[in-house]
DNA sequence: TAAAGGCTTCAGAAATTTTTGAAATAGAAA
DNA sequence: TTTCTATTTCAAAAATTTCTGAAGCCTTTA
């Protein structure tokens, strides 16, 4: 397979897997063009390999700044700005976690946190909903300890402790 | 709070949660309807209950059927199907995390393993492709490993040895 | 066999998300 | 200060996803 092919099924695919994980196909494309890309990329550069427009790419390359997952590189001379990908996968993963445990975990907590608070004695629909709710809660905290634990942890104890222990 | 003020919170939030990870809005509402619904529902109660068309209940119900989050239930002397929700929550997501696998992960490996073949040694580019293709592979191949551990476990031994060990 | 009740399908409509491109803004160089 | 280059913003357009509703199908009952 060719250099060129290889990366273009790479940035596709990506694109693709990213869409169905609720991320733009863009956003998901240009984090996969840094991240196999030697060196830092112009907001032009971008436009022109992933042919989009100047807004599009701008937008998503600062929805990645803010996810922590492109830095901003300047260069003496140069009043462009360029951009890098953290490329350490385990990173990459970690900084993912994060940001979208604080989007989506913590709010749907909060609200069943608020819904908990229903008489659950009053009608079998009531009684149902409050299990539910219990539930989830006791499933989302045990969850969001794992991912506490697993974004403190570093690749090295991840891969000896956690590895070891399911063989 | 009232169940009725709680309930309609609940299917808001689970179908905001559903689409910001790739799983549309009604589906995801017609799951948690029937997570919290003391008994089976008829695709009429599920239309009413959220104000959809027949057409969208049926496909989404379907859909869910394949994701094999809900089962059929059938009452003699009733032509009308009737349909439940699995209500334990750690069966929920270990059926999500099979089927997402199986939808996503894998697909992606399959492009990873392909895109290797590639000779890295002609060029820059060629090489950090090559270099981001397997990290990521590698990475994979380790959650794919344990996810599948995940699957296996049983809830119990979940709780139990892994909860202890993050201690 | 016909009629009735319920389920499925899918083309077009509606809603939502993403992208464009040009104007506004920012700030460095002349 | 003015000019020039680059970045940001955002209203409108385009693309994509989701939903509707009615026609057709399938199964049961009369």
């Amino acid at each position: 397979m060719e250099w060129q092919e290889g990366k273009d099924k790479f940035l596709q695919s990506w694109g693709t897997l990213g869409t169905s994980w609720g991320i733009n196909r863009t956003m998901a494309q240009i984090h996969a063009l840094m991240m196999i890309s030697p060196n830092a990329l112009s907001a032009d550069e971008v436009m022109e390999e992933l042919q989009i427009s100047r807004g599009n790419a701008n937008m998503n390359i600062r929805a990645l700044m803010d996810w922590g997952l492109v830095y901003k590189e300047l260069r003496a001379g140069d009043r462009r700005e360029y951009f890098v990908a953290e490329k350490d996968m385990w990173k990459v993963v970690r900084q993912i976690i994060v940001n979208r445990k604080k989007k989506e975990l913590e709010p749907i907590l909060k609200v069943l946190d608020e819904i908990s608070g229903i008489d659950g004695t009053v009608s079998a629909e009531a009684e149902a909903l409050t299990k539910a709710v219990n539930d989830i809660k006791l499933f989302s905290s045990k969850a969001d300890a794992t991912l506490d634990m697993l974004v403190k942890a570093d690749s090295n104890w991840f891969v000896g402790t956690f590895m070891k222990m399911i063989k």
